[in-house]
DNA sequence: CGAGGTTTTGCACACTTGTACAATCCCCGC
DNA sequence: GCGGGGATTGTACAAGTGTGCAAAACCTCG
Protein backbone atom coordinates (compact mmCIF):
# COMPACT_ATOMS: atom_id res chain seq x y z
CA UNK A 1 0.00 0.00 0.00
CA UNK A 2 1.37 3.27 -0.81
CA UNK A 3 1.81 6.10 1.09
CA UNK A 4 -1.64 7.60 -1.21
CA UNK A 5 -3.46 4.74 0.47
CA UNK A 6 -2.31 5.20 3.95
CA UNK A 7 -2.92 8.29 4.28
CA UNK A 8 -6.69 7.77 3.19
CA UNK A 9 -6.96 4.90 5.47
CA UNK A 10 -5.16 7.05 8.69
CA UNK A 11 -7.56 9.78 7.59
CA UNK A 12 -10.50 7.72 7.68
CA UNK A 13 -9.48 6.62 11.22
CA UNK A 14 -9.20 9.82 12.29
CA UNK A 15 -12.71 10.51 11.42
CA UNK A 16 -13.93 7.50 13.03
CA UNK A 17 -11.60 8.37 16.43
CA UNK A 18 -11.40 12.28 16.64
CA UNK A 19 -14.16 13.96 14.12
CA UNK A 20 -13.84 16.26 10.75
CA UNK A 21 -13.41 19.54 13.12
CA UNK A 22 -10.37 18.50 15.53
CA UNK A 23 -8.37 16.08 13.23
CA UNK A 24 -4.82 17.79 12.39
CA UNK A 25 -2.56 16.78 9.78
CA UNK A 26 -0.34 15.50 12.31
CA UNK A 27 -3.03 12.91 13.77
CA UNK A 28 -3.05 11.72 9.99
CA UNK A 29 0.03 11.27 9.44
CA UNK A 30 0.68 9.51 12.81
CA UNK A 31 -2.62 7.19 11.72
CA UNK A 32 -0.84 6.49 8.24
CA UNK A 33 2.29 5.98 10.22
CA UNK A 34 3.58 8.29 7.13
CA UNK A 35 5.56 11.53 7.48
CA UNK A 36 3.63 14.80 7.90
CA UNK A 37 5.05 16.30 4.51
CA UNK A 38 3.16 13.37 2.42
CA UNK A 39 0.04 14.95 2.91
CA UNK A 40 1.23 18.07 1.08
CA UNK A 41 2.75 16.02 -1.62
CA UNK A 42 -0.47 13.87 -2.67
CA UNK A 43 -2.67 15.88 -2.08
CA UNK A 44 -1.63 19.55 -1.66
CA UNK A 45 -3.33 20.22 1.85
CA UNK A 46 -4.51 18.79 5.18
CA UNK A 47 -8.13 19.85 4.11
CA UNK A 48 -8.42 18.27 0.80
CA UNK A 49 -7.15 14.75 2.21
CA UNK A 50 -10.03 14.98 4.83
CA UNK A 51 -12.59 15.72 2.49
CA UNK A 52 -11.76 12.93 -0.04
CA UNK A 53 -11.28 10.31 2.72
CA UNK A 54 -14.45 11.83 4.08
CA UNK A 55 -16.53 11.60 0.86
CA UNK A 56 -15.36 7.81 0.36
CA UNK A 57 -16.13 7.07 3.89
CA UNK A 58 -19.88 8.58 4.24
CA UNK A 59 -20.49 6.98 0.50
CA UNK A 60 -19.49 3.27 1.99
CA UNK A 61 -21.44 4.20 4.79
CA UNK A 62 -24.67 5.32 3.02
CA UNK A 63 -24.08 1.73 0.42
CA UNK A 64 -23.85 -0.12 3.67
CA UNK A 65 -27.09 1.31 5.00
CA UNK A 66 -28.50 0.87 2.35
CA UNK A 67 -28.22 -2.90 1.86
CA UNK A 68 -29.01 -3.05 5.40
CA UNK A 69 -32.39 -1.21 4.86
CA UNK A 70 -33.05 -3.40 1.44
CA UNK A 71 -32.47 -6.68 3.41
CA UNK A 72 -35.15 -5.78 5.47
CA UNK A 73 -38.53 -7.55 5.14
CA UNK A 74 -39.46 -3.92 4.66
CA UNK A 75 -42.10 -3.52 7.27
CA UNK A 76 -41.68 -0.31 9.08
CA UNK A 77 -40.64 -1.55 12.25
CA UNK A 78 -37.98 -4.08 10.68
CA UNK A 79 -36.61 -0.86 8.98
CA UNK A 80 -36.22 1.44 11.99
CA UNK A 81 -34.75 -1.38 13.90
CA UNK A 82 -32.19 -1.46 11.50
CA UNK A 83 -31.66 2.00 11.35
CA UNK A 84 -31.44 1.85 15.56
CA UNK A 85 -28.83 -0.92 14.76
CA UNK A 86 -27.12 1.58 12.43
CA UNK A 87 -26.34 4.06 15.18
CA UNK A 88 -25.11 1.38 17.31
CA UNK A 89 -22.78 -0.21 15.01
CA UNK A 90 -21.44 2.46 13.12
CA UNK A 91 -22.17 5.51 16.11
CA UNK A 92 -19.16 7.05 15.28
CA UNK A 93 -19.74 7.90 11.13
CA UNK A 94 -23.26 9.13 12.48
CA UNK A 95 -21.61 11.85 14.92
CA UNK A 96 -19.56 12.88 12.30
CA UNK A 97 -22.71 13.55 9.76
CA UNK A 98 -24.36 15.75 12.49
CA UNK A 99 -20.94 17.59 12.81
CA UNK A 100 -21.00 18.17 9.68
CA UNK A 101 -24.67 19.31 9.53
CA UNK A 102 -23.19 21.85 12.44
CA UNK A 103 -20.52 22.99 9.92
CA UNK A 104 -22.61 23.49 6.74
CA UNK A 105 -22.35 27.27 6.66
CA UNK A 106 -19.01 27.38 7.94
CA UNK A 107 -17.65 24.73 5.33
CA UNK A 108 -19.18 25.72 2.21
CA UNK A 109 -17.32 22.69 -0.09
CA UNK A 110 -19.32 20.56 2.94
CA UNK A 111 -22.18 21.78 2.16
CA UNK A 112 -23.00 20.81 -1.04
CA UNK A 113 -21.81 17.36 -0.55
CA UNK A 114 -24.33 17.28 2.24
CA UNK A 115 -27.13 18.21 0.46
CA UNK A 116 -26.26 15.59 -2.20
CA UNK A 117 -26.34 13.11 0.04
CA UNK A 118 -29.79 13.79 1.53
CA UNK A 119 -31.59 14.15 -1.75
CA UNK A 120 -30.09 10.69 -2.32
CA UNK A 121 -30.85 9.19 1.10
CA UNK A 122 -34.47 10.21 0.35
CA UNK A 123 -34.84 9.23 -2.95
CA UNK A 124 -33.54 6.18 -1.56
CA UNK A 125 -36.02 5.63 1.40
CA UNK A 126 -38.88 6.82 -0.48
CA UNK A 127 -38.73 3.71 -2.99
CA UNK A 128 -38.08 1.61 0.26
CA UNK A 129 -41.07 3.08 1.72
CA UNK A 130 -43.26 4.48 -0.79
CA UNK A 131 -44.28 1.10 -2.02
CA UNK A 132 -46.31 1.66 -5.28
CA UNK A 133 -46.43 5.11 -4.29
CA UNK A 134 -46.89 7.78 -7.49
CA UNK A 135 -44.12 10.49 -7.52
CA UNK A 136 -45.73 13.11 -5.06
CA UNK A 137 -46.60 10.78 -2.77
CA UNK A 138 -43.35 9.04 -2.77
CA UNK A 139 -41.59 12.82 -2.02
CA UNK A 140 -43.79 12.48 1.16
CA UNK A 141 -43.23 9.14 2.16
CA UNK A 142 -39.77 9.91 1.78
CA UNK A 143 -39.26 13.17 3.32
CA UNK A 144 -41.21 11.85 6.20
CA UNK A 145 -38.77 8.72 7.05
CA UNK A 146 -35.94 10.93 6.18
CA UNK A 147 -36.87 13.23 9.42
CA UNK A 148 -37.79 10.37 11.31
CA UNK A 149 -34.50 8.68 10.66
CA UNK A 150 -32.35 11.75 11.67
CA UNK A 151 -33.99 12.41 14.48
CA UNK A 152 -33.96 8.92 15.58
CA UNK A 153 -30.38 8.57 15.24
CA UNK A 154 -29.80 11.55 17.60
CA UNK A 155 -32.23 9.91 20.34
CA UNK A 156 -29.93 7.20 20.03
CA UNK A 157 -26.44 9.18 20.00
CA UNK A 158 -27.22 11.49 22.81
CA UNK A 159 -29.95 9.84 25.26
CA UNK A 160 -30.55 5.93 24.26
CA UNK A 161 -32.30 5.32 27.23
CA UNK A 162 -34.77 7.73 27.08
CA UNK A 163 -34.94 7.29 22.82
CA UNK A 164 -37.93 5.57 21.20
CA UNK A 165 -37.39 1.63 20.14
CA UNK A 166 -38.94 0.47 16.95
CA UNK A 167 -41.85 -0.75 18.82
CA UNK A 168 -42.37 2.38 20.14
CA UNK A 169 -41.98 4.39 16.95
CA UNK A 170 -44.62 2.24 15.36
CA UNK A 171 -46.86 2.64 17.89
CA UNK A 172 -46.29 6.34 18.10
CA UNK A 173 -46.81 6.30 14.44
CA UNK A 174 -50.34 4.73 15.14
CA UNK A 175 -51.47 6.78 18.17
CA UNK A 176 -50.97 9.76 15.76
CA UNK A 177 -52.92 8.17 13.08
CA UNK A 178 -55.75 7.82 15.31
CA UNK A 179 -55.29 10.98 16.74
CA UNK A 180 -55.68 12.54 13.13
CA UNK A 181 -59.53 11.51 12.62
CA UNK B 1 -21.82 46.43 32.04
CA UNK B 2 -18.77 44.23 34.01
CA UNK B 3 -16.42 42.88 31.65
CA UNK B 4 -18.00 39.43 33.26
CA UNK B 5 -20.66 40.47 31.47
CA UNK B 6 -19.64 41.16 28.55
CA UNK B 7 -17.44 38.20 28.30
CA UNK B 8 -20.73 35.94 28.45
CA UNK B 9 -22.56 38.54 26.10
CA UNK B 10 -19.30 38.21 23.65
CA UNK B 11 -19.05 34.45 23.97
CA UNK B 12 -22.93 33.93 22.69
CA UNK B 13 -22.06 36.29 20.03
CA UNK B 14 -19.25 33.90 19.08
CA UNK B 15 -21.30 30.71 19.73
CA UNK B 16 -23.88 32.26 16.72
CA UNK B 17 -21.04 33.42 14.28
CA UNK B 18 -18.09 30.71 14.95
CA UNK B 19 -19.87 28.43 16.65
CA UNK B 20 -18.62 26.15 19.40
CA UNK B 21 -15.35 24.19 18.60
CA UNK B 22 -13.98 26.85 16.58
CA UNK B 23 -14.41 29.80 18.73
CA UNK B 24 -10.91 30.71 20.06
CA UNK B 25 -10.02 32.55 23.32
CA UNK B 26 -9.18 35.76 21.51
CA UNK B 27 -11.92 35.82 19.00
CA UNK B 28 -14.02 35.97 22.91
CA UNK B 29 -11.92 38.92 24.35
CA UNK B 30 -12.33 40.99 20.75
CA UNK B 31 -16.18 39.79 20.73
CA UNK B 32 -16.13 41.43 24.43
CA UNK B 33 -14.40 44.25 23.76
CA UNK B 34 -12.22 42.89 26.60
CA UNK B 35 -8.50 41.94 27.39
CA UNK B 36 -7.73 38.46 26.81
CA UNK B 37 -6.74 38.02 30.31
CA UNK B 38 -10.05 38.71 31.74
CA UNK B 39 -10.87 35.19 31.05
CA UNK B 40 -8.44 33.43 33.08
CA UNK B 41 -9.67 35.99 35.63
CA UNK B 42 -13.39 35.71 35.40
CA UNK B 43 -14.00 31.94 34.35
CA UNK B 44 -10.86 30.23 34.90
CA UNK B 45 -10.55 28.91 31.27
CA UNK B 46 -12.20 29.83 27.49
CA UNK B 47 -13.76 26.14 28.05
CA UNK B 48 -15.70 26.57 31.31
CA UNK B 49 -16.36 30.46 30.11
CA UNK B 50 -18.10 29.01 26.62
CA UNK B 51 -19.56 25.88 28.16
CA UNK B 52 -21.73 28.82 30.69
CA UNK B 53 -22.39 31.20 27.89
CA UNK B 54 -23.74 27.91 25.98
CA UNK B 55 -26.19 26.98 28.82
CA UNK B 56 -27.66 30.74 28.78
CA UNK B 57 -28.06 30.40 25.33
CA UNK B 58 -29.50 27.40 24.51
CA UNK B 59 -31.92 27.99 27.50
CA UNK B 60 -33.16 31.31 25.75
CA UNK B 61 -33.28 29.67 22.90
CA UNK B 62 -35.37 26.72 24.47
CA UNK B 63 -37.85 29.17 26.43
CA UNK B 64 -38.31 31.24 23.06
CA UNK B 65 -39.50 28.05 20.48
CA UNK B 66 -41.43 27.14 24.12
CA UNK B 67 -43.34 30.07 23.94
CA UNK B 68 -43.10 30.50 19.82
CA UNK B 69 -45.18 26.29 19.82
CA UNK B 70 -47.15 26.95 23.07
CA UNK B 71 -48.63 30.45 21.39
CA UNK B 72 -50.02 27.92 17.86
CA UNK B 73 -53.80 27.02 17.85
CA UNK B 74 -52.08 23.26 18.84
CA UNK B 75 -52.61 22.24 15.45
CA UNK B 76 -50.01 20.11 14.17
CA UNK B 77 -49.34 21.63 11.19
CA UNK B 78 -49.41 25.16 13.15
CA UNK B 79 -46.19 23.36 15.18
CA UNK B 80 -44.32 22.48 12.82
CA UNK B 81 -44.94 25.50 10.56
CA UNK B 82 -43.60 27.61 13.85
CA UNK B 83 -40.47 24.94 14.06
CA UNK B 84 -39.57 25.81 10.33
CA UNK B 85 -39.79 29.90 10.95
CA UNK B 86 -37.74 29.12 14.14
CA UNK B 87 -35.16 27.19 11.78
CA UNK B 88 -35.42 30.34 9.75
CA UNK B 89 -34.55 32.91 12.21
CA UNK B 90 -33.28 31.24 15.10
CA UNK B 91 -30.58 29.41 12.08
CA UNK B 92 -27.11 29.79 13.87
CA UNK B 93 -28.10 28.12 17.22
CA UNK B 94 -29.78 25.31 15.85
CA UNK B 95 -26.30 24.45 13.96
CA UNK B 96 -24.73 24.79 17.18
CA UNK B 97 -27.08 22.07 18.38
CA UNK B 98 -26.10 19.87 15.80
CA UNK B 99 -22.21 20.73 16.30
CA UNK B 100 -22.99 19.54 19.68
CA UNK B 101 -24.29 16.52 18.90
CA UNK B 102 -21.52 15.52 16.71
CA UNK B 103 -19.25 16.24 19.22
CA UNK B 104 -21.19 13.69 22.35
CA UNK B 105 -18.53 11.34 22.56
CA UNK B 106 -15.46 13.74 22.95
CA UNK B 107 -17.29 16.49 25.30
CA UNK B 108 -18.33 15.10 28.91
CA UNK B 109 -19.24 17.88 30.16
CA UNK B 110 -21.70 18.80 27.17
CA UNK B 111 -22.81 15.05 27.13
CA UNK B 112 -25.35 15.27 30.18
CA UNK B 113 -26.33 18.94 29.34
CA UNK B 114 -27.67 17.42 25.85
CA UNK B 115 -29.26 14.77 27.53
CA UNK B 116 -31.18 16.85 30.09
CA UNK B 117 -32.68 19.40 27.33
CA UNK B 118 -33.48 16.57 25.05
CA UNK B 119 -35.45 15.19 28.00
CA UNK B 120 -36.80 18.54 28.91
CA UNK B 121 -37.47 19.12 25.31
CA UNK B 122 -39.30 16.26 25.23
CA UNK B 123 -41.39 16.50 28.05
CA UNK B 124 -42.56 19.77 26.42
CA UNK B 125 -43.38 18.26 23.15
CA UNK B 126 -45.86 15.36 24.72
CA UNK B 127 -47.64 18.38 26.95
CA UNK B 128 -47.95 19.96 23.71
CA UNK B 129 -48.96 17.21 20.92
CA UNK B 130 -50.26 14.47 23.84
CA UNK B 131 -53.26 16.28 24.15
CA UNK B 132 -55.45 14.37 27.15
CA UNK B 133 -53.06 11.22 26.74
CA UNK B 134 -52.17 9.58 29.47
CA UNK B 135 -48.48 8.82 30.70
CA UNK B 136 -47.43 6.03 27.67
CA UNK B 137 -49.32 7.40 25.08
CA UNK B 138 -47.68 11.44 25.55
CA UNK B 139 -43.99 9.47 26.11
CA UNK B 140 -44.61 7.76 22.55
CA UNK B 141 -45.72 11.38 20.87
CA UNK B 142 -43.63 13.65 22.73
CA UNK B 143 -40.97 11.24 21.07
CA UNK B 144 -42.67 10.89 18.10
CA UNK B 145 -42.63 14.80 17.48
CA UNK B 146 -39.15 15.12 18.63
CA UNK B 147 -37.75 13.11 16.07
CA UNK B 148 -39.80 15.24 13.26
CA UNK B 149 -38.56 17.93 14.59
CA UNK B 150 -34.69 17.50 14.76
CA UNK B 151 -35.42 15.37 10.92
CA UNK B 152 -37.33 18.35 9.70
CA UNK B 153 -34.76 20.64 10.93
CA UNK B 154 -31.64 19.17 9.66
CA UNK B 155 -33.72 19.59 6.00
CA UNK B 156 -34.05 22.97 6.05
CA UNK B 157 -30.64 23.73 7.56
CA UNK B 158 -28.99 21.47 4.44
CA UNK B 159 -31.12 22.07 1.94
CA UNK B 160 -34.39 24.06 2.31
CA UNK B 161 -35.68 23.73 -1.23
CA UNK B 162 -36.16 20.02 -1.06
CA UNK B 163 -36.92 20.11 2.58
CA UNK B 164 -40.57 19.24 4.16
CA UNK B 165 -43.13 22.06 4.42
CA UNK B 166 -45.52 21.99 7.43
CA UNK B 167 -48.42 21.30 5.00
CA UNK B 168 -45.65 18.35 3.52
CA UNK B 169 -45.30 16.55 6.60
CA UNK B 170 -49.12 16.93 7.59
CA UNK B 171 -50.00 15.17 4.44
CA UNK B 172 -46.93 12.60 4.65
CA UNK B 173 -48.45 11.81 8.49
CA UNK B 174 -51.51 11.33 6.40
CA UNK B 175 -50.40 8.59 4.08
CA UNK B 176 -48.67 6.95 6.29
CA UNK B 177 -51.48 6.40 8.64
CA UNK B 178 -53.28 5.73 5.64
CA UNK B 179 -50.78 2.96 4.74
CA UNK B 180 -51.02 1.28 8.16
CA UNK B 181 -54.41 -0.06 7.64
C1' DC C 1 -6.12 62.17 50.40
C1' DG C 2 -4.39 57.43 50.71
C1' DA C 3 -4.19 52.55 51.94
C1' DG C 4 -6.41 47.95 50.62
C1' DG C 5 -8.76 45.17 47.89
C1' DT C 6 -10.53 43.92 43.52
C1' DT C 7 -10.34 44.30 38.41
C1' DT C 8 -8.04 44.87 34.34
C1' DT C 9 -4.42 44.45 31.20
C1' DG C 10 0.08 43.89 28.48
C1' DC C 11 2.99 40.52 27.78
C1' DA C 12 5.35 36.32 27.41
C1' DC C 13 5.77 31.50 27.52
C1' DA C 14 5.13 26.92 25.83
C1' DC C 15 2.72 24.48 22.62
C1' DT C 16 0.08 23.26 18.38
C1' DT C 17 -1.09 23.96 13.65
C1' DG C 18 -0.47 23.83 8.43
C1' DT C 19 2.64 24.09 4.89
C1' DA C 20 7.00 24.89 2.17
C1' DC C 21 11.62 23.38 1.04
C1' DA C 22 15.77 20.92 0.35
C1' DA C 23 17.75 16.67 0.91
C1' DT C 24 17.40 11.85 0.66
C1' DC C 25 15.64 7.51 -0.84
C1' DC C 26 13.92 4.14 -4.03
C1' DC C 27 12.82 1.93 -8.14
C1' DC C 28 12.91 1.18 -13.05
C1' DG C 29 14.90 1.45 -17.66
C1' DC C 30 19.25 1.30 -19.88
C1' DG D 1 25.92 -0.68 -12.42
C1' DC D 2 23.89 3.59 -12.85
C1' DG D 3 21.46 7.67 -13.97
C1' DG D 4 17.11 9.99 -13.47
C1' DG D 5 12.67 11.04 -11.89
C1' DG D 6 9.09 10.33 -8.83
C1' DA D 7 8.26 9.41 -3.86
C1' DT D 8 9.40 10.23 0.84
C1' DT D 9 10.97 12.65 4.75
C1' DG D 10 13.36 15.75 8.40
C1' DT D 11 13.03 20.13 9.44
C1' DA D 12 12.01 24.87 9.77
C1' DC D 13 8.94 28.64 9.80
C1' DA D 14 5.10 31.72 10.56
C1' DA D 15 0.77 32.05 12.44
C1' DG D 16 -2.24 30.98 16.06
C1' DT D 17 -3.48 28.59 20.59
C1' DG D 18 -4.52 28.82 25.88
C1' DT D 19 -2.97 30.35 30.12
C1' DG D 20 -0.03 32.34 33.87
C1' DC D 21 2.13 36.48 35.92
C1' DA D 22 3.42 40.93 37.40
C1' DA D 23 2.27 45.50 36.82
C1' DA D 24 -1.10 48.92 36.35
C1' DA D 25 -5.71 50.91 36.98
C1' DC D 26 -9.70 51.40 39.54
C1' DC D 27 -12.85 51.76 43.13
C1' DT D 28 -14.17 51.87 48.06
C1' DC D 29 -13.73 53.00 52.64
C1' DG D 30 -11.47 55.32 56.37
Amino acid sequence: MGNRESLIAGAKACLHDIGYTRTTARDIATAAGVSLAAIGYHFGSTRELLNQALMEALAEWGAELSTTLRATDGSTEAVWAAVIASVRDQRPLWTTQFELAGQVDRLPEIHEFLVAGQRQGRAELAGLVGGGADGEEARLLGGLAQALLAGLAIQWLIDPEGALTAADLTAALKLAAAKAH
